[in-house]
This record gives structure tokens, sequence and C-alpha cells, in this order.
DNA sequence: TTTAGTGCAAACGGTTTGCACCGCT
DNA sequence: AGCGGTGCAAACCGTTTGCACTAAA
């Protein structure tokens, strides 16, 4: 078994003890994810999820997606005009970073340093709820393309 | 003539210079903009506007606000399914910096660091085309307003 | 047999477009 | 006169919702 499918199994472990059913379409839905690794679109998934199940609609993908964002299994954040999901199995040990995305792939690369406390000092006297350092780029695989 | 009339009219000034005509339409959008000095949607700009101009309508406001991006005088970015608008003007020594949010009212706070020199260290091979830094959270005096 | 999941269709909300007309310069 | 600005209406696109039906537990 592969890492990711392992990851992937563990999600749905997760949705059955928080009272969600097992269903191939999510099964999917998280593997599609896994096996890309990187922020996907709603269209994306729903390309590739109609291969597999025949009259598929974008609302089961959404309302799947608003599931796993609900249990923290999938991330979510919204750039060019689209909402876009990343699986992300926990890992121990798993320490809070951000991420170089990629603006034509959407491929992601972790950035270890979060300056948020550094950035903090002068909100004493506000409540903060989240943040979102986001650097938006071409990854190299995309450079190298463009150049041929 | 107060900081912000002046800044409204040094923008006026350069879309003039940029072959764009006068309008009191695009000049009330500034004031706007400039009055409340934060993040402000298209519906806000709309709900003013409309009280001054009657039958002013939606495409009038975000083909304005998108000339007035491409001339860098403000400032877009997207949160809560909606692009918001922030006028920029550019001052003198004016450092580049990043934002706290209010969720509630849309106020911003500047912050003074930037931390994209050294987040991008592991990302010698990426072409970097910008980011987003941003903070959000509830302001103090959308706090003070819930707790009262 | 209960409750979550689904497809369908329709609505939704924010944004954009084509067109004809208006109004700066 | 010419080109930018505008209102109208309609389209657009991603997302959400109500409903009746299906299927996992």
């Amino acid at each position: 078994m592969t890492l990711f499918e392992a990851s992937v199994e563990q999600a749905m472990e997760q949705l059955k003890a928080n009272g969600y059913k097992y269903t191939t379409k999510r099964q999917r839905i998280l593997s599609i994810l896994a096996e890309k690794g990187r922020y996907v679109s709603a269209k994306e998934l729903f390309n590739k999820l109609k291969i597999d199940f025949n009259g598929i609609s974008y609302d089961t993908i959404y309302r799947n997606l608003d599931t796993l964002v609900s249990l923290s299994i999938v991330e979510a954040t919204e750039f060019g005009n689209e909402k876009r999901f990343l699986f992300h199995p926990k890992r121990v040990h798993q320490a809070h970073h951000h991420h170089f995305i990629c603006t034509i792939c959407g491929n992601t690369k972790e950035i270890e340093i979060c300056p948020i406390s550094e950035m903090t000092a002068d909100l004493d006297d506000c409540e903060i709820e989240g943040h979102k350092f986001e650097i938006y780029g071409k990854c190299p695989k995309c450079l190298k393309k463009i150049n041929n």
C-alpha cells in the first residue's frame, strides 16, 4: 500500500468515526486529491470523477469537499476566482506552514517559515482569526515548458 | 484641502495623463475609497454611489475599478467570495507592506514587516509573481461592539 | 429503518459582456 | 469628430439549495 493510499484510508476512518458513510465517490475524491498532492479545483475533480461515475454532479463534489474541509482533512483556499482544495493528511509532528503555489499547474511547495508571530506585534488589540501567507508564481516544471 | 482630497486629485491627474476622461462617477468612487481607507466591496460602492447617481449600475463600478487597478491606483484582493478594493495612493518613501483586515468592517491595519525575502530561500528555481500575506480577524472597534 | 449521500434542476451571487447611446476632450 | 464612459439586459461562471430518491449503517 502506498503512502497516499494509507492517508486516504486514514481519512476514511476519520469520516466513519464522525458518522459519515463510506462512499466510493468520496473515496475517489480523496484519492485524486492525495495523488495530485496540490491544490485542485472543483472542475478538475469533476472532470476526473465523471470518468468513473457517469452522472456525477458538481453538488456532490462540493458537498463532499465541504465535509472534508469541516473535518480538516482537506484545506481550502481561493485564488483566480475559484476555490481550490488540498488534501492535507495529519502527520505526527507536522508543523504549521505555508505554500508556494504554481499559478499554472497548482503544484505547491511547502514553506517552513511562518512569520505570523513577528507580524502580530502591532495587533495586540485585535482578535486574530486566521492568516493567509501564500506565494504565487511559476514552478520549475512549468517554466521549462514555457521556455521550450 | 484634506489629505485624501489631494490623493484623489492626484489619482485623477494620473488618469488624465493616461488618456482617461474626467467623470464625476470615477471621482466619487475614488473619494469613497479614499474616505474609507479600507478594503471596500463593489456592493458597498454601489450602495453609496446610487445615492448620488440614480441609475448607476455595477458594470460602471467594475469597469472603473478595473481601470484603477490597472493603473495601480487601487489594489484588489479577494476574500469571502468577493473582490475588495483599497485606494492606495503612492506616497513618497512608501514601503511595501501588508495588512491586517477586519472580517467584519473591512478596516485594515498596515503591517510593516514583509517576510518574503526570508521565505523565498527555498524557491530559487521558481519564478515568483506575487504573494499574499494577510491576517484576518476582528478589529478593536468591532470587538467592542460585539461585547456590548 | 434511519440517516447520509446523490442527481436533477433551478436559483444564487458576484462579475463580465455586447450593444447602443451619451458626453468628455 | 472621435474615443472613452455609461446603462441596460443578458450572459456568465462558480457555487449552493430544495426536493425526491437511493443506499449505507
